[in-house]
DNA sequence: CGATCCTTTGAGCGAACTCAACTCGGGTGG
DNA sequence: CCACCCGAGTTGAGTTCGCTCAAAGGATCG
């Protein structure tokens, strides 16, 4: 079914709006795109860096993240496949945080100048890829509210929420399965929290029947009651009320 | 110099890049807007709204929130004149938060309809409102690491510091002094952190001498040292290095 | 000249942190 | 094949940063 590797992408750009013309798809599935194995806990750009092309994530999960000064780092936000993480590199010249893999990857890399002549031809396209930019920006403003307003056991039920909900919207789960090969200490970046308090945290998350999660796979027993505890509105993710999987 | 509401819109898609044609300018100048007076603490769009046009900030502050269930609120961002801070409403139907103002206001009104018909004719200007949003995207990400990397301190420094930037960008510094009208509940509302303790820590900078804040105006008598205590990279900005002043 | 909002202060409490050690599983090299 | 190592997870104990509750001063404005 995802014969080509942007057919995720494809996908994507679609959710809750209308759906592409087949020229539109035709032009982005005949995109010139260098596939490439990337190893886990690479970086593919990094702060400072100006890139000249995008990354598409075709199989396997990465992260942005800021170094801070005390050599700790903030993760910004995680990303599946059918994401194109630095999307923004296209329009702002030089990177303001990091891009890196948290598992082995397998990413298109498609050049400024091919996704310029893209919208140049397709102006429409141009919009879609806003929208999902604009999505993004929806994930951060929630992620503001997760390490601003939440306390610990909500923020991590949040991210775990979020994470499958993403998932299942591009057939990435198994009923309420999902792979989830994300360490403590990751967890622990990407909620401003010690490792320690995650994991204390997490047992009470487990403790309590919400998620079973071993050996990087993770199940949602209860969908609505993780919701719950996480306070998830899933508004802000912009995409079709009850995103059917695959 | 600003005869035209939306001159300092115009400034803005410049920065950092290139100037626009005389004609792109023409077709923002000639954008049929309403101009509209707003009272302090009034909601301009509130979350689950559909919008039907944007606002650009001509006078006054506003900021962007979202409204807890145990009553509380995240503020998002706060936005300066010349900003668009529900610019992201021409291609995100629903509203994901709230954007009200924080102090008296004087706003243009431009309706989606004319906004899409500019962009359909000068289709440069997509890309420079598409970066408008990137940077807004960028701004948020440094509040994530703001809210979930900085201890209170630098927390609120950093706040005071990104203000005192974005208002030197559009020229509305005197010097080092700038309005700066906003309450501590706002600001433990946007740092997540107490009113209380935002007291205690303005006191601290206050006495280390970073900042002079007394009845809504502020002055910061050494730069370099509030943003050393604020840990402040203004890359992130994607301004011109050195944003001049007016 | 109250009324109200904002700021400030005190005191006690608690969520989350640090430091440190121990377990466990998988990989690797002798 | 086993010893070792390393990263991830877990646990304990003590500390601290920031919170809550409560109340008292300013400022601003009909």
């Amino acid at each position: 079914m995802f014969e080509n590797p942007l057919n995720r992408l494809i996908r994507r750009l679609e959710v809750d709006t209308t759906a592409l013309s087949q020229a539109e798809k035709d032009a982005i599935l005949r995109l010139p795109m260098t596939i490439k194995e990337v190893g886990a806990d690479q970086d593919i750009v990094r702060e400072g860096d100006r890139p000249t092309q995008c990354c598409v994530v075709v199989e396997g999960f990465q992260c942005r993240y800021k170094m801070l000064l005390d050599g700790g780092r903030q993760i910004l936000s995680f990303h599946v496949p059918g994401d194109m993480p630095d999307l923004q590199s296209l329009f702002l010249s030089t990177m303001d945080h990091s891009l890196g893999t948290l598992t082995p990857n397998r990413v298109a890399l498609i050049s400024h100048d091919a996704l310029r002549e893209l919208i140049r031809v397709q102006p429409a396209l141009a919009e879609r890829f806003w929208r999902e930019s604009l999505i993004d920006a929806a994930i951060f403003r929630e992620w503001i509210t997760n390490v601003g307003s939440r306390d610990a056991y909500a923020r991590l039920a949040h991210v775990i929420c979020e994470f499958y909900v993403r998932l299942r919207a591009v057939g990435l789960t198994k009923d309420a399965t999902f792979d989830f090969p994300i360490t403590q200490t990751e967890l622990a970046d990407a909620t401003g929290l010690s490792t320690v308090h995650v994991n204390r945290s997490i047992q009470q998350i487990r403790a309590n029947g919400l998620i079973i999660w071993e050996r990087g796979a993770c199940t949602i027993p209860n969908l609505a009651a993780l919701k719950e505890a996480a306070m998830f509105e899933p508004n802000y993710l912009h995409m079709r009320e009850g995103n059917a999987a695959a």
